[in-house]
DNA sequence: TAGAAATCCGTAGTTAACTACGTTTGTTGG
DNA sequence: CCAACAAACGTAGTTAACTACGGATTTCTA
């Protein structure tokens, strides 16, 4: 039912050392402990590793993640209006970032478009990627 | 026509030494210089610097936005095959990303949905934030 | 045509996010 | 019950991505 950090570890694809890490930044909740002191998880913790790296590949700062967190694991008893608070501004900067990908996206198809392999002396309309207004 | 380094980095919102390191990092490319050795900008850099901004932002290394600018620059001369090759991996990769963004999304929105301010007691839903398959 | 302001360059310092090290202490298979 | 192996901890080192410093030009402006 529960696991070493070692374990935690390999399952969740992260060094040992980085659980840690996040234990300290308070990314990782205080694990329970064994009589000797050493760490035991779950598989929800396996589900927090996860989670944490795919929020840092989509450009999330620990800082971020750690908000986002809390809404994750926000407490039913709670008022909830803070987590909700934190949710919404987060929805929203997320869907910019759908937006900004989209566009990237849709850059390199066109470029992918003017550009038939079947073809040659072609490859005029590309280079669309990125004249676009500013986020901030 | 043309623009200073300082007028790029104001005008671009990144600090002016940071213009020079992406200068040495080849993610700009050496720029025409005055008489006396002074940079010389135009718009198109302007709009370069804020595609890298923004691909930071969406959680680009550098490195990885390098091999961006090589499809967003690529030369109608070459063979296309190269930057092809990156163009449609990088769709792949940004597609990614886009589920992943969106069903963080959708998690949030079900958290939001699930805690109507005008309710008290709530808040049993919540949380399916990232308990979803990993993306590696 | 001074003198201030902006740039030049190399180099050094900073911050975020790990990652490794070394020593001591648990845990476990034979 | 004792090696061997894993984990504990604090501290130090690393990498990516800036950011600042400082002394020597160059450029603009009054």
């Amino acid at each position: 039912m529960t696991m070493t950090v070692g374990e935690l570890a390999k399952r969740s694809g992260v060094n040992l050392e980085t659980v840690r890490f996040y234990e300290k930044q308070r990314l990782m909740p205080k694990p329970e402990r064994t009589s000797g002191g050493h760490r035991l998880y779950t598989q929800a913790d396996v589900e927090r590793l996860e989670f944490i790296q795919r929020a840092k590949w989509v450009g999330f700062t620990l800082k971020e993640i750690r908000t986002l967190m809390r809404v994750r694991e926000a407490d039913p008893h709670d008022s909830c209006g803070d987590a909700m608070d934190l949710a919404r501004s987060k929805v929203n900067e997320i869907e910019d970032k759908l937006i900004e990908l989209t566009k990237m996206r849709n850059a390199l198809r066109k470029f992918l478009d003017s550009c038939p392999e079947t073809d040659v002396g072609h490859c005029q309309v590309l280079a669309g990627i990125g004249s676009v207004e500013s986020h901030a």
